[in-house]
DNA sequence: GACAATCTCAAACGTTTGTTTAATATCAAT
DNA sequence: ATTGATATTAAACAAACGTTTGAGATTGTC
């Protein structure tokens, strides 16, 4: 009589045991037969349950974005009436959250980042919409913020340095960054309010100085 | 008599074959196969001219490594009287200019990055040296730039600000990131002196900011 | 032209891969 | 207890892959 490797079903465990491999090592990197291994279930379990590896791999990213849709919705205060850098403020957190929240296994985040480079095809429409709504939003914000003399060309160019900033903390935390380990800061919710105050606050005045010329 | 598709060496012709499906595909998803017939050779080149396919690998990412290197030497301004933030307008601009050398072939530029999520052992060396070089250089500007009162974790902050708004460009160009065509910046000179001008004065602004509190 | 070194070629080899098969086990409902 | 749907298993399959082989072509040198 073999031990049971965790009470959940096969499925969710052949989903889990997938995430953390593709997060570690790539899809095509990893076998289905390493895959069955680690979630304690046969070879012939990823065709019984998700049809192929393929499926497999959509299984595992629409768990992700489900949860984290549900959980970090960006768009959420932008019908309040917050001041504009507040609402700019949450939506900085949330993008970070989203990597890094430390309820959430890791390789949940490094999976969704993997995606900037080599989109799954079922999952472009889903980030597409996502990403076209948020990028409105923080265009609103930052003419909000600028006043009313600063024309689209600029507001793209602060749009892209707030995305960037983020980006660089996301893109820092990849396993395989060539940054030796004792240089990366630790993401836990001190430091990432930290971090979030410092790019708010560095924006604002990037932006305020892009209107006085 | 079969035509010759073109007159470099046989193993030039398999490293930039093997650097343009890399990069479409992946390392991984790219057969030997698909590389010979895109250069016009047999199967059995591969192994003939560099052992297996991992070393051409090496030999692909060391083909641009060395032309990076040589014609971007991101150091170069350092030694000068230039201002700072002349010194750091070049900085970035050479980061800018590595990725999108108008003069030289995407699939390098690419590749490279591809290299961010996925480091090639054999280049960690390398990369980390150059960066730890450039890391250093850019605190010293900060410095320079706000004068003495800013502390060393401040000066981190404004480094990430600063590689983050370079990270944006270089990573929304990526062939599968989920950015519409028609909403991607060309690259060409002028926007990239545009873009460099940009991200310097924000930044200065934010630089200056951040030693006022 | 003869020789040796270098290179190219079609064919085949041995593994690994994702997938399928058919038999067996599990379990709820009657 | 029997039945039928669902799930698991060991074994095998076919295709694709990186690599090797041995024979032939090409090239440079004397």
């Amino acid at each position: 009589m073999t031990e049971k490797i965790s009470d959940k079903s096969t499925s969710e465990r052949l989903i889990e045991a997938a995430g953390v491999l593709f997060a570690q090592k790539g899809f095509a990197n990893t076998t289905v037969r390493d895959i069955c291994d680690a979630a304690g279930a046969n070879v012939a379990a990823v065709n019984y349950h998700f049809g192929d590896k393929e499926k497999l791999h959509e299984a595992v990213l629409n768990y992700i974005v489900e949860g984290i849709k549900t959980k970090f919705p960006v768009n959420v205060s932008l019908g309040s009436d917050d001041p504009p850098g507040e609402k700019l403020r949450n939506m900085i957190r949330f993008f970070l959250l989203r990597r890094f929240d430390p309820d959430r296994p890791d390789w949940q985040g490094i999976l969704l980042i993997e995606q900037f480079m080599t989109v799954h095809p079922k999952l472009v429409d889903v980030i597409r919409e996502e990403r076209a709504a948020n990028v409105d939003a923080i265009r609103i914000l930052i003419k909000q913020i600028a006043g009313k003399d600063i024309d689209d060309e600029a507001v793209d160019l602060c749009l892209g340095s707030i995305v960037g900033q983020c980006l660089f903390y996301i893109l820092m935390h990849a396993p395989h960054a060539p940054i030796p380990e004792e240089e990366k800061i630790e993401m836990n919710h001190e430091n990432i309010e930290k971090i979030t105050d410092h790019i708010l606050n560095f924006t604002l005045a990037g932006i305020k100085s892009k209107c006085e010329k």
